[in-house]
DNA sequence: AAGTTTACCATGCAAATGTATGGTATTTGG
DNA sequence: CCAAATACCATACATTTGCATGGTAAACTT
């Protein structure tokens, strides 16, 4: 029952996968067909008991949408990282992905948030580590405390936030710099996001 | 646009947010309809119009399954915790969940996976700390170096994993403990799983 | 008392969906 | 060369699904 799946069974296999994790459903079979460009519904439907006589997926008769993905592997799935810290301040967040990490499904993104890989220890006092990706949520208040990425001028950091009487206060984890104060200096003051969990992936190699 | 759902509107809401987390694919009327023992599918729409008036979720017209959930709130649900690792070396797995961690939102776990909470400082050598949420995949083939979870006699550990040509070697990450090998003598070891990521929230309180 | 909201039901219908069947063309292995 | 597997199409059909409409009953305004 471990037979090799043919290449555009494979195609199909993978989209499916990847459906089922961007929109959270598994499509229609008008919907694969219509993604392939088949004419047909039925030519899809030929693949999928392709794949499931292979094992590879398990289908619940009569139901739209009941595709069971049974495929093992498949457990992490690519995510764009768009951008890195280092080294305490200079934030870059490139318009493309600079890299793909392979996230668990288990940390699913919240709506429109995106990833940010760091580099270098300057966040260690916040136990986040070179390697490691925070999940950056843009829809979320800053409360007091919460580390939040902010552009400053054109830098952009990753702080502490402390929202005092007249002022926000932006608190370094690193003691060598000095809180930065946001008053009328920063006229381009905005908080991209805040840094919602920490994600680090140990299945790929030994720390 | 901020009206409050009724008691109803608000159980079918977390209905569909929990079958989305659960099975990955929102109900279909009908599914609903058949949860809350309604004899009509109208009924089911009905609700489920008045809860998009009020904002809470966007349908897709004429798509099946097509219910988008659209609150902000919801980012983070509750997924049970079923054991803790402290101290190095004993783990209590409990047969319920001893807690629940808010994962970010839509989070669906790698099947059968499950998390563990740590306490101390025990792992620290592998940047894991107190409070971390380790998740653990049972389903997959250990390799050199990753961190098991497995099981010696009674007692349960969380190791690196190194198979050696004859023997399979424990290596704790704390140095006051010495490798475990393993032959014979532990007629009962098993390897109940992988630990495949680390998660930690960010979002409740400052660390 | 009259109107409004909420919560349900029944029925009907068009479109979407999954499925079965039969057919054609190409490739692959013996 | 021939059989089998693969990849696709067309057509037909029963359900499923979403949706519209109309109706009943209770609870709550006003």
């Amino acid at each position: 029952m471990k037979t090799e799946l043919t290449e555009i069974q494979k195609k199909i296999l993978d989209y499916l996968i990847d459906q089922k994790i961007s929109k959270g459903i598994p499509p229609t079979l008008a919907e694969i067909a219509s993604h392939f460009g088949y004419k047909n519904r039925a030519t899809v439907q030929q693949h999928l008991q392709a794949i499931e006589k292979k094992g590879y997926i398990k289908k619940n008769p009569k139901l739209s949408r009941a595709i069971e993905i049974t495929v093992e592997e498949k457990f992490f799935i690519p995510r764009p990282v768009i951008g890195e810290v280092a080294a305490g301040n200079p934030l870059t967040i490139y318009p493309d992905a600079i890299d793909t990490v392979e996230l668990p499904t288990i940390a699913r993104m919240p709506k429109d948030s995106f990833l940010l890989r760091v580099k270098g220890d300057s966040l260690k006092d916040a136990y986040i580590f070179s390697g490691d990706i925070v999940i950056v949520n843009p829809n979320l208040e800053p409360k007091n405390g919460q580390i939040v990425v902010a552009i400053l001028d054109d830098a952009a950091v990753v702080k502490r936030f402390y929202k005092k009487k007249n002022e926000i206060e932006l608190v370094s984890e690193n003691p060598d710099y000095k809180p930065i104060v946001i008053d009328k200096k920063y006229p381009s003051f905005k908080i991209v996001g805040i840094v919602v969990g920490v994600y680090r992936s140990m299945s790929k190699k030994a720390v």
